[in-house]
DNA sequence: CGGCGGAACTACACCCGTGTGACTTCCACA
DNA sequence: TGTGGAAGTCACACGGGTGTAGTTCCGCCG
């Protein structure tokens, strides 16, 4: 990250955490431990200010609809850290599918189970990781409505506060 | 409890936790934790068999809707055990009432806010703790069907497993 | 009665999330 | 520039819940 970010660019991890709907707490906590940090500023020790860009907050959102639907989140890890690592792909970028208590991934390679490494090849009921961005999307205006009407891209900063 | 309980009243900590609709590790827990006990018949060892009764249901059915409205189970506790102590009441006669992130009890003499162990008095947005009894009997019908129509008494152990 | 298999409990480790006090940084204003 | 207050991070403690391997109990069958 940056040390020039500007203050105004991306969010605070305040805003952040009530975009993405969950504690300041939470937040702190996976920052810390390094599931989803914060891209535009880290936290530089007690007092200093983290910055979130908008891809972040969509990291998020995608941890936070995988834990809402019961994915333990050391299993949300793994999977992050598999779809980094492994596919050598942006998790923000991939059509999650949840079906039952799995996560799958789905190309048009097939369809792959991410909470077993890829191994085996489901097709059951499907219920798409759908509107994971509109959502956050519809949040963020909800919260912090701004004249400016650009859809964010992922790695350009939103008007967020 | 009664060492001489027999085998078919009550009900298995595994029924138990089906019916209330927890995982048998939170029911595990809060037995060891003296939340809820089993007034049956308590764990006495590895491999030994603890045993429900309606009543004990009952409050754990009482104990998942707290936790459920955003109550944290330490605040359960607070609750459970002032209401025992200090009220001299059965938490599952009484007419508790969620509000925010409170747990009002009503009755004639007024309402009371059992999170601050009475004090203070409020008269807010009431959403009733209602059906949990209902809602109970329903999910030991729908799992456990059985031709015996009797309602059964708090006391009185039902036909369950 | 004895043996066996399955179910249940136990102990321990581990991660998650929360609460809180201490400390630091940042920002706005005079 | 200096100051004060608010906000943010940090460290630690603690309870809740989960996972797992080990042990024991219980019921059934021969």
């Amino acid at each position: 990250m940056s040390n020039a970010t500007r203050n105004d660019e991306g969010f605070s991890a305040k805003r952040t955490a009530e975009i993405v709907g969950i504690t300041y707490r939470q937040l702190d906590h996976w920052a810390r431990t390094h599931l989803v940090e914060p891209s535009l500023a880290a936290a530089q020790g007690s007092g200093s200010r983290r910055r979130y860009a908008y891809r972040d907050l969509l990291e998020l959102k995608v941890v936070k609809t995988l834990v809402d639907a019961g994915i333990r989140l050391q299993k949300v890890r793994d999977v992050f850290s598999f779809v980094g690592e492994s596919l050598d792909q942006d998790i923000t970028r991939l059509n999650l599918v949840l079906t039952g208590d799995t996560v799958l991934v789905h190309d048009q390679n097939g369809t792959m189970d991410l909470l077993r490494r890829g191994q085996g090849v489901l097709m059951l009921n499907i219920l798409p990781l759908a509107g994971v961005k509109e959502e956050l999307d519809a949040t963020i205006i909800e919260l912090f409505p701004t004249e400016d009407d650009d859809e964010p891209s992922l790695d350009a900063p939103a008007v967020g506060d």
